[in-house]
DNA sequence: AGCACGCCGACT
DNA sequence: GTCGGCGTGCTC
């Protein structure tokens, strides 16, 4: 295969890629002064300007009089052999048309403008025609921070003068005005700053991590580590020991809210804040995180999965924190699982991958079962805090009146703790007050009009609210259905309820209850957070939120409300999530100096789950779950592949979904199956009907190609969409 | 994605 | 007769 030429001079033909939705790159004519491979550019498209990258020399194969010339490149460095490979790689993996790929590669807002520049003042020459108090004042600050550079408002404001006296200095040249790119490095992050003193296991694990790094090699790590072992400590010397090699390093976490604080930890470690990168960072932080990852001006970035796709100059390091978690998995747009492509990504640039949690999926543990992870251990929590102990409430003998949930022996426990002044959490993975809206008169459930979904009564807010697609109506007084008056019925409990419910059972306590849709922001749930953790509640009722992560350093008891509800329904990883949602939960027990109990309501207590969540018997667990899915075929042991149809229009997509089980030889060609259609597990979303259909392959056998061969058989109808979805989470 | 082209129903 | 619906096809 001969060299890609990495530069084209005026005129030759590059192949250009677009991130509009064609089938491939376009060719076009190199512009005036050519352009490198990878360059970021500007091309004609019909009528339009659109923006693409130089993917490759042209193909050629049609009117060569119709090729058009780049408009212009883009003054960024021009996209790395490296991230092109991996955009390709995972195109291919997950299915994706290229120029979706490149669009999550181009999500820099203002890509396309000139750097922006701002003025900034230093110390001219010569001596002004009059030397006033306010000029002195200018001068000596110039002259006491010497060479700096100070923005307008910097050096008026520190020499007490008006603007209009510095703009007076420049006038004659003592002080000097120049323009600097408003896009700055971040400042130098310090890695021989001391770290926090380690104990044994995690001086060990630190000394295998630095080896790997030494490599300077692609190489995975599954970090386990028990809550409170400080798995944290010890990526962060992974880290340090990545920037003494000149090398980047990314940091992965699973929830915007938690980035705040770990920003402080890396400040505290290294001296410096690192860059940031998610969904509510502003326009102009962003475009300069971008460009500094780019031009090494950027260490190390913390952020949500799409930081994967930031341009690194020199990736050493990705750490995956919490990687079980599945909100690394994006359900929508591009569907991909952020872990995964993190390993991909490390594989093709020579980085090191650190995947931390307590709990890890069955898929990690099963890597590093067969050795393509290494696996390290931190057993040992921090100073003299133990794991919970751990019991089942059995809720089939105890005495609970309808429409309550705190059982006697739980209710009793929390009462013990109130005595003590020690914090209790009640955890309940239901938003909302109740998720049940029943008519008494006619049986009548309430549901959302766009969705199959169930509308979720928030007393809170006054309004029931769809969970599927956020459709809000307010609370009726009549039954929508057979108009009776005040026939409405809650069924079922939410953490609103429960909040009441512990509001009768102990009036004196003080309550706080954590749900994501109760606060407006992410900076009023953290600072709601701190003073909870300072002691502010003596009862804290929340949802999933507070299983990630936050410490809660006076909570001695944890009471589950519901330790069964991740195991009804039929979803194959309903035992594992449950099991690893108890652990965390049960976790947040006892961090500090005080022993913690955790104790799940169960009406199952010998339900194998619950039984290993008590005994704590993890190994047992994931030998028991991989066993399983061995025997069934599926993941990690096989291979699956959702692909959902939705439309308007529920016959033309079932037809079809019957059409493509129909054509399945391409699939049986390597022994895959088809499953369904059937009609997805919300078979109405937003008013489009899904089906999905479910194709399982051994594993080892070339997937995708065989699904391309497969969908090319059938042509999608105009308002039907067609989603593949490589590794689904969820299905049937 | 846009935008043009083109082929059938209800209007001045 | 023509204005405009959106189904189909093309963009170097």
């Amino acid at each position: 295969m001969p060299a890609i030429p990495s530069f084209f001079a005026e005129g030759a033909l590059v192949a250009v890629m677009t991130t509009q939705p064609l089938d491939g790159p376009l060719d076009y004519k190199a512009p005036e002064g050519g352009c490198h491979l990878g360059a970021f550019v500007e091309v004609p498209l019909g009528p339009r300007k659109v923006p693409g990258v130089v993917w490759g020399v042209g193909l050629g194969g049609f009117d060569l009089s119709k090729a058009r010339s780049i408009i212009r490149v883009l003054d960024v460095a021009p996209m790395r052999e490296e991230m092109q490979k991996f955009l390709i790689r995972m195109g291919d993996y997950t299915l994706t048309p290229m120029p979706a790929m490149l669009r999550l590669a181009t999500r820099a807002p203002g890509l396309s403008d000139p750097p922006s520049m701002r003025k900034v003042y230093r110390l001219g020459h010569g001596t002004p025609d009059r030397e006033t108090d306010a000029r002195r004042r200018v001068l000596e600050v110039l002259n006491t921070f010497g060479g700096l550079s100070f923005t307008l408002k910097e050096l008026s404001d520190e020499a007490g003068v008006t603007s209009s006296v510095v703009k007076g200095l420049v006038k004659q040249g003592v002080v000097a005005e120049e323009d600097t790119p408003r896009d700055t490095s971040f400042p130098r992050l310090d890695p021989s700053r001391p770290g926090k003193e380690l104990t044994a296991d995690q001086a060990q694990a630190v000394t295998t991590l630095s080896a790997a790094i030494q490599t300077d090699d692609y190489g995975t790590t599954l970090l386990r580590g028990v809550t409170g072992s400080g798995k944290t400590e010890v990526y962060l010397e992974a880290v340090a020991q990545t920037l003494r090699r000149g090398r980047q390093a990314l940091v992965l976490l699973p929830e915007i809210a938690l980035t705040a604080e770990f920003l402080t930890r890396i400040e505290a470690r290294f001296g410096a804040r690192p860059a940031e990168w998610h969904s509510g960072v502003t326009m102009t932080e962003r475009r300069r995180t971008w460009k500094m990852v780019g031009q090494g001006g950027a260490q190390v970035v913390v952020g949500a999965r799409s930081a994967l796709f930031l341009p690194f100059q020199n990736l050493g390091l990705i750490v995956v924190d919490e990687e079980h978690d599945n909100s690394y998995k994006q359900e929508d747009g591009v569907l991909y699982n952020a872990r995964d492509m993190a390993v991909l990504r490390a594989s093709i640039c020579g980085a090191q991958v650190v995947l931390a949690s307590a709990t890890p999926s069955l898929e990690s543990w099963s890597n590093a079962e067969v050795g393509k992870y290494t696996r390290l251990d931190l057993n040992a929590r921090f100073g003299v805090a133990v794991m919970p102990e751990l019991h089942a409430i059995d809720m089939r003998t105890e005495d609970l009146p309808s429409n309550r949930w705190i059982s006697p022996t739980l209710q009793q426990a929390v009462t013990t703790r109130l005595a003590k002044g020690e914090q209790s959490l009640l955890f309940l993975n239901r938003r909302g007050y109740a998720p049940v809206t029943l008519c008494r008169a006619c049986g009548h459930q309430i549901g959302c009009g766009e969705c199959d979904a169930r509308m979720v009564e928030h007393r809170f807010l006054k309004r029931l609210v769809c969970h599927q697609c956020g459709d809000t109506q307010p609370m009726p007084d009549v039954c929508p259905s057979c108009q009776a008056e005040g026939k409405l019925a809650a069924v079922g409990p939410g953490v609103e309820r429960l909040s009441e419910e512990a509001q009768e059972l102990f009036p004196e306590a003080r309550i706080a209850t954590l749900s994501s849709d109760l606060f407006g922001s992410a900076r009023a749930l953290k600072e709601q957070i701190v003073k909870i953790a300072e002691g502010a509640a003596d009862i804290i009722i929340g949802t999933q939120l507070v299983a990630k992560g936050h410490n809660f350093p006076l909570l001695t008891l944890v009471g589950v409300i519901d330790a069964d509800l991740g195991l009804q329904g039929s979803d194959l990883r309903g035992a594992e999530r449950t099991f690893q949602l108890m652990r965390q939960v049960a976790g947040r027990a006892g961090r500090a100096e005080k022993k913690g109990t955790a104790m799940l309501q169960s009406f199952q207590p010998e339900h194998p789950v619950i039984r290993a969540i008590l005994s704590g018997d993890e190994e047992g667990f994931w030998r028991a779950e991989a066993d399983e899915r061995r025997h069934a075929g599926v993941p990690p042991y096989g291979r699956l592949a959702g692909i959902i149809l939705s439309s308007p229009d529920m016959q033309q997509a079932f037809d079809l979904g019957n059409d493509l089980a129909r054509r399945n030889g391409p699939l049986q060609h390597v022994g895959a199956q088809v499953f369904g259609p059937a009609p997805a597990p919300i078979a109405r979303i937003r008013g489009r009907h899904r089906v999905r259909l479910l194709v399982k392959a051994p594993k080892g056998v070339a997937l995708q190609p065989a699904l391309s061969a497969w969908i090319a058989q059938v042509r999608v109808p105009h308002q039907t969409r067609l989603t593949v979805d490589i590794d689904p989470q969820s299905f049937f």
